[in-house]
RNA sequence: GCGCUCCUGGCUCAAUUGGCAGAGCAACGGACUCUUAAUCCGUGGGUUCCGGGUUCAAGUCCCGGGGGGCGUACCA
């Protein structure tokens, strides 16, 4: 397929062609020895010569003057070209330049009559021809932004151009990297090892998602992309690394909305010799220790709520409050009057079992307050096939999930290690499943079989702690390049 | 998946009840040696997402399709 064609990409194909005429490549492989610009901009007034380059983003014709704004990583400069100052060829190359080219300068530094520091250019160099113009922006006397890119769609397919003009969402994704480094830092410090699991799973679990189907054509068999990592990270621990965890994505064939995505990151971690409470501390740290990479905390703004994230987090335990806020006793009822008090409320009239009822009644009654940093502990051993049951009341398991202004951020457990209940669980699970074909996973009850310690275990939705940590309304915002729809 | 809603030059947005499709920025030509939304003079640019329909007349109303946004459902 050819580039584009309209007139704005033909007038530069043009321009470029005439760059090419005059013998100037107009994508030259080397740049010269180059300054940030933002050591110009500390250096300040100085005779000595400095070089640069960046982005042009601002051109403001005088005649035999011009000023141009260029940007780099590290801030913007302002290039005053007069046409005394640079050779013919050079003046020539300036006008077939155009707002996007990447350029190199070099000049004395001096400060303008209206006080502003510019590069007085005395060679001026095209290091890459923009093909295709950007958007402008502009903000005018009256404080008011003109062409600001703010179509979602266009940002998130032309990701380059959202990452140029807007500010905000290039700080964010600097701030999800330095997040992401400093859960590595933290976990690793304290003697977890970062391992990487498969991706192409044989059978999936972890989690109650759809999977993404594929097929391995060298072997002739289905696979499927994995749902979580949590069955393989187990059964490391059982082999003894006891401290274990792994960063990487996990992919749901589900809807997507504001706050899920079809492939998303996931931290899981597994410790040994602890159990969910130790996991409650460890998510306290990590929000602490993400908090800091953000540069932001310890309260922070999201979904318009003041957030403060200073431990401990409240302790929410899951049948007591959904008995205080909904006023009534609703763990002792049957499946039967759930469901009708779930239809009277407009919850859905579909739903028939019972642990799915209350989840969905525990969402309605209380997740909508839990505003501030939230553990809810101690749900109903139906919701939690793979946490071990209480000691004093088997009809609960140790189990939390933590939520900041209603999201859901992270799911624990004490890990179930007990190789006959939690076959029965997995065997049972894997006749109802769709994709499963009765089969449960048997390398992961081999490793619980040959015996795994006590642990906890948790699972951190990244791109959500991402969100809260830079008020971020949409995981997609959170995602460089998110799942699109098909262009037609 | 369902509901509501939006789609107009490159970008951001106008267009009364259905009545000649416009503006700012960007672009092009010209003037201009300290500007910063530079300014001034001039010019071009539209299958109004696509396909049907109603009408003397459709950006606008109706039907179908595509894409987006929001809500909702699924996601232990």
């Amino acid at each position: 397929m050819a580039i584009e064609e309209n007139e704005f990409i033909n007038i530069r194909l043009e321009k470029l062609a005439g760059i090419r005429e005059m013998g100037i490549a107009p994508y030259p492989p080397h740049t010269p020895e180059r300054l940030p610009v933002e050591v110009l901009r500390t250096t300040g007034e100085t005779e000595d010569v400095l070089s640069t380059s960046g982005r042009i983003m601002a051109k403001r014709k005088h005649g035999k003057t011009v000023f141009c704004d260029i940007t780099d990583p590290t801030g913007r400069i302002q290039l005053f070209i007069n046409k005394k100052n640079l050779d013919e060829e050079s003046w020539e190359l300036l006008g077939k330049m155009d707002l996007g080219d990447i350029i190199w300068v070099s000049g004395a530094l001096f400060v303008t009559r209206t006080g502003e520091l510019s590069v007085r250019v005395g060679t001026l160099l095209l290091l890459a021809k923009a093909a295709r113009p950007m958007p402008v922006v502009k903000t005018d006397a009256d404080g008011e932004v003109h062409d600001s890119v703010s179509d979602p769609d266009f940002i998130y397919r032309h990701r380059c151009i959202d990452l140029m003009l807007n500010e905000t969402s290039k700080s964010r994704f600097i701030a999800r990297s330095r997040i992401i480094s400093a859960i590595r830092n933290y976990l690793d410090s304290d003697d977890f090892l970062e391992v990487e699991t498969p991706v192409l799973q044989q059978i999936y679990g972890g989690a109650a998602a759809d999977p993404f189907v594929s097929h391995y054509n060298s072997m002739d068999e289905d696979c499927y992309l994995r749902i979580a990592t949590e069955l393989y990270l187990k059964r490391l621990v059982a082999g003894g690394i006891h401290r274990v965890y792994e960063i990487g994505k996990d992919f749901r064939n589900e809807g997507v909305d504001r706050t899920h995505s079809p492939e998303f990151t996931q931290l899981e971690l597994y410790e040994a010799w602890t159990d969910y409470n130790g996991m409650m501390t460890r998510f306290e740290d990590i929000v602490q220790a993400a908090a800091g990479a953000a540069g932001v905390g310890p309260v922070v703004q999201f979904a318009g709520h003041e957030i403060d994230l200073t431990p401990p987090f409240k302790r929410v335990p899951f049948v007591p409050a959904l008995h205080e806020k909904s006023g009534k006793n609703l763990f002792d009822w049957d499946a039967a009057r759930l469901s009708a008090l779930a239809a009277e409320l407009g919850l859905g009239d579909d739903i028939k079992d019972r642990p799915a009822l209350l989840d969905k009644l525990f969402d309605h009654y209380v997740t909508p307050g839990l505003i501030q940093p939230s553990f809810v502990v101690d749900y109903p051993v139906e919701l939690s096939p793979l946490a071990k049951q209480k000691d004093d009341d088997p009809r609960i398991t140790e189990r939390f999930e933590a939520f900041i202004a209603g999201l859901e951020l992270a799911n624990a457990f004490s890990e179930q290690n007990d190789p006959i209940y939690q076959r029965e669980i997995l065997e049972k699970q894997a006749t109802g499943s769709e994709y499963r074909s009765g089969v449960a996973d048997e390398e992961f009850l081999y490793a619980l079989e040959v015996g795994m310690p006590p642990s906890g275990g948790l699972g951190i939705g990244v791109d959500r702690l991402v969100m809260v940590l830079t008020d971020a309304m949409s995981i997609r915002d959170t995602i460089l390049f998110p799942y699109l729809r098909r262009e037609q």
